[in-house]
DNA sequence: CGATGTATTGAGCATACTCAATCAGTGTGG
DNA sequence: CCACACTGATTGAGTATGCTCAATACATCG
């Protein structure tokens, strides 16, 4: 399931958009011997049980996970896919227990930070205080970012759009993306019949504005594809 | 438009649910001083203009409001209401600018407190600054809380118990509610059309689960409105 | 090579939208 | 004071979008 490693946060390379952002050189290394462990995980493996008592803060360092949500009916629900770089955990700090499970969808690797002494240090590090509030409302954006979608089609193109931009933020290709979850995933995600995400996925390769091959996507017409979100006009 | 007030967060009623919380009585005194200005306004007013640069972060003290997201096309969003104690621009940290407007719905009070001033407070005051945290991460799941609505009924179903919880949190009454927004607005907000919000609710009403006049709703049976929502089974 | 999980395609249908008319409540001016 | 317009809410009829159910294709794996 997983094994240990070792970790140093100032020779990552997500360290401009993850917690030490805007964290001193020095100071760095105080946060560095938080990491209490670095641990890597295989497809299907669950790391987060939902429910399960808040205690650490996570970051993606590579490969991608999925948060999934079981409600009282048993009907699963995908609430969100986290790549590396990205916090986890942040809406349990009200809620004190995990509001949902945590899948890896493909091999990767997670820090874990315990959140009272992530509090404490942070009380002593401006910067790092200042970088968790910045996180925690980029989280905030990104659970609203689907609220503009009406139609199936926006609704896809803004998932996709959505990736697309957390790539490029990443430093990886805007417009090569490898799609680590299921059509089922994303249809559970963006609320819709898997069925419909075929259609769609084709009318938009007849439509020259991507080409996809199993999981491997290629966007032709990033222009195109933001106007098919409903966001932006031609 | 608004005309100041005087204001003091320890007599306050919301110091339970609002920035307060957990804050110290001495250490109040000076969180208090830094509430630059209370404003009254008035149905219609806009208080914060989309886009323009974040600065404050706003506490409703009374009445209530709403958020409005204009898109590239021109199209208006509802994407959030805000009830007393409710604090509004957290999501603003990170994108700097604030990402929609907010109008008042009704006579309403607000309370401002300038984000800078209140870091460097909470620096020194590791209280203020678990519940900044914690209000942050409360925003989150308020901002995921829509996720699991499928069809119009759970959409609107989750909409009303999640406004009687609202309102149960803050001491009103968790069965009787005064909806200060248009049907227009609810419309707006979860996704659907102000035609369907009219024939749902009468659907609601001939269920014996609620009744409806004008803007006053009752709810009679608590336990079948939540069912209604998907969430919970009989 | 069959077996399994994932993805696609097809056909029929239901839900919720659009468009249009009506109704109720509020405010305005003659 | 009442006629008129204006806004918001409701009701009705027709339609389209996207779901359901079922069959098929495709790939991976033991």
């Amino acid at each position: 399931m997983s094994s240990p490693a070792k970790h140093n946060c100032s020779v990552c390379s997500l360290k401009k958009i993850c917690l030490p952002t805007g964290v001193g050189k020095d100071e760095l290394e105080r946060l560095e011997a938080l990491v209490q462990d670095t641990k890597v995980h295989h497809t299907s493996d669950e790391v987060i049980r939902q429910e399960s008592p808040f205690r650490n803060l996570y970051a993606v360092k590579s490969g991608m996970y999925k948060s999934v949500k079981l409600n009282d009916l048993g009907e699963e629900r995908v609430v969100g896919f986290h790549l590396p770089g990205d916090i986890i955990g942040l809406d349990a700090i009200y809620t004190k227990t995990y509001s949902s499970s945590l899948v890896a969808l493909t091999t990767s690797v997670l820090c874990q930070f315990n959140y009272d002494q992530l509090v404490l240090l942070s009380a002593k590090m401006p910067t790092l205080q200042a970088q968790l509030m910045r996180l925690s409302s980029k989280e905030i954006n990104i659970a609203n970012a689907f609220q503009n979608a009406q139609t199936a089609e926006q609704k896809l193109a803004g998932f996709i759009h959505n990736l697309s931009a957390r790539n490029a933020e990443r430093g990886f290709s805007s417009t090569q993306l490898i799609l680590s979850m299921s059509r089922q995933d994303i249809a559970s995600h963006i609320g819709m019949a898997p069925e419909t995400i075929s259609r769609i996925l084709k009318q938009f390769q007849s439509n020259d504005i991507l080409i996809i091959n199993k999981r491997e996507m290629k966007i032709l017409d990033p222009a195109r594809l933001l106007i098919s979100t409903g966001c932006a006009h031609a």
